[in-house]
RNA sequence: GGCGCCGUCGCCAAGUGGUAAGGCAGAGGUCUGCAAAACCUCCAUCCCCGGUUCAAAUCCGGGCGGCGCCUCCA
């Protein structure tokens, strides 16, 4: 499996260092507020790539996602509600939990959060550790880490210390630092925040201790095999957490750094003042389904921006139409033996998949090796050369597609609870069948149009009908 | 000011040296009580200008246009 490496900017073969088992990191949601579909791009992404690296790739995963449930959003959002910190907190975690499951993210081996005691601890025991090592000092009770002491510091941003004077918006932090760049560990306790004392000096952690403490503690020994997130996390927070980790343990902190492009909503970054910032639920609302925003992230390659539209999103709600029409199709097929020539198209259909999935995760690539599949099969159907058994193999093939996908599931765990109740449709579809048997076509097509209104549509194939989910 | 990315059919989007995948939308046809679904046919020479090469959307140079990071941010 190929992937491309944010520390080499080149893409580079991947397998896990140790045990078949990839040990990877995802930097996961500031609670502060609900998680909007810029998010959850990245978190889709992740999703894809640790189910490739599973069913693709054959490996076991221990998937680390946190939640980052201290800074100074959650702090004052928390102190705004006049409810305790990790109240407040408490919500946005549920809410990202509610979340996560309309989009068929796969549940991940550890969701630690920051304020866990263990977490603490262990940051406490890496600033100490860098300590020790001489990197860190301390001004105004917060901790600091000296950029001079690290040399190949700036590795991975790859941002040069002479350019960064000029337009750079010089960092007006409220502590003193000895250098604009150096960055705080650990931030000495104030009136009124939460504090905690893990042999540091009381205060909280910085936001970047969080993720290398988390990360070694979880998934052991560095280096681990991958670290991903948003590409705006790779400055300054990878970029620190590589600071922080290495210099503590002397060791390489992540062998692998994945990052996901931006979603953008109209041609512009979200932002609350454009009112363009939307949540998966604010998807429902508008009568769209979560689906249908799981395929629209699938179709554009990770490391591409991506430009969200209600336009583009009902434009892949009518893609995943065709797959699953696809689908209900090969249910009802005769019995008989598997065809060669059916044989020999699932098997390049799996090929093709599985090597763009394995290159770069290219999911459209992919959904193309679908399509072409769709095609191919629906016109051996109707020549009548695809029998039951076929139906089965080609099933169980979409079954693999969709392990790494996780769309069709999600529309179908959709399907389950219609507008109108199944009972109802079925009563409806057998009395059209009766008027239709009469020739009485005004009462069958007012039947159709009025279950059409409603949400479901019928349609009529020589098997009898079949209704679906408009 | 520094670093970097992107520009492929009306829309979305693969392809990165060998003569343009796929989806949506559209046109015509087959099938159907009518629809729908499905199938068939049609629908681009890759922002512009130079260069390298037998061969370039793909490599190099220069433009034009869009975006990101350098600050909290997925």
């Amino acid at each position: 499996m190929r992937l491309f490496n944010t520390l080499t900017r080149q893409l580079e073969e991947f397998a896990p260092s140790r045990d078949n088992t990839v040990r990877m990191y995802t930097c996961g949601l500031t609670v502060y507020a609900r998680g909007h579909i810029g998010n959850f791009r990245t978190f889709v992404c992740m999703d894809v790539l640790r189910r490739a690296l599973k069913y693709v790739g054959g490996w076991h995963m221990h998937h680390v996602v946190n939640f980052t449930d201290v800074d100074d959003k959650t702090i004052a959002g928390a102190q705004q509600e006049g409810v305790s910190l990790r109240e407040y907190t408490d919500r946005y975690i549920a809410a990202f939990h509610e979340d996560a499951a309309i989009l068929g993210l796969e549940p991940v081996e550890d969701m630690p959060r920051a304020t866990d005691p263990a977490n603490l601890e262990a940051m406490g025991n890496m600033i100490k550790a860098l300590d020790e090592r001489g990197h860190t000092y301390v001004s105004e009770g917060s901790v600091y880490f000296k950029i001079s002491t690290m040399p190949d510091y700036g590795k991975l941003a790859r941002l040069h210390h002479e350019g960064m004077q000029a337009g750079a918006r010089v960092d007006a932090d409220e502590y003193a630092k000895d250098d604009a760049r150096d960055f705080v560990l650990w931030k000495a306790t104030k009136p009124g925040e939460p504090t905690w004392d893990v042999g540091v000096g009381p205060g909280r952690p910085g936001w970047h201790i969080e993720c290398s403490a988390m990360a070694l503690r979880l998934l052991g020994e560095a280096p681990i095999d991958i670290h991903a997130g948003g590409v705006d996390l790779i400055f300054p927070h990878h970029e620190n957490e590589i600071a922080q980790s290495e210099c503590a343990t002397g060791r390489q902190f992540s062998r692998f750094w994945v990052h996901a492009e931006h979603l953008l909503v109209d041609d512009k970054k979200m932002s609350k003042s454009l009112g363009n910032v939307y949540s998966p639920k604010d998807i429902v609302d508008h009568g769209h389904r979560v689906s249908a925003l799981r395929y629209l992230l699938l179709s554009s390659h990770y490391r591409k921006q991506l430009n969200f539209t209600w336009s583009g999103l009902a434009q892949a709600e009518e893609s995943l139409t065709r797959l699953t029409d696809f689908l209900a199709r090969l249910q009802s097929l005769p019995p008989g033996e598997a065809h060669p020539a059916v044989v020999e198209r699932v098997d390049a259909a799996r090929q093709a998949f599985d090597s763009a999935l394995g290159d770069d995760l290219n999911t459209a690539a992919g959904l193309a090796a679908m399509f072409d599949l769709v095609r191919v099969i629906n016109g051996a159907i109707d020549a009548r050369d695809v029998s039951s058994t076929d139906a089965t193999a080609i099933t169980d093939l979409f079954t693999h597609f969709d392990s790494v996908l996780g769309v069709i599931s999600l529309r179908r765990a959709e399907d389950e609870t219609p507008p109108v109740p199944v009972e109802e449709i079925e009563q409806l579809v057998e009395a059209r069948k009766d008027a239709r048997r009469r020739r009485d076509f005004g009462e069958a097509d007012r039947i159709r149009k009025d279950l059409e209104a409603r949400g479901i549509l019928l349609e009529d194939g020589p098997q009898g009908t079949r209704w679906k989910r408009a």
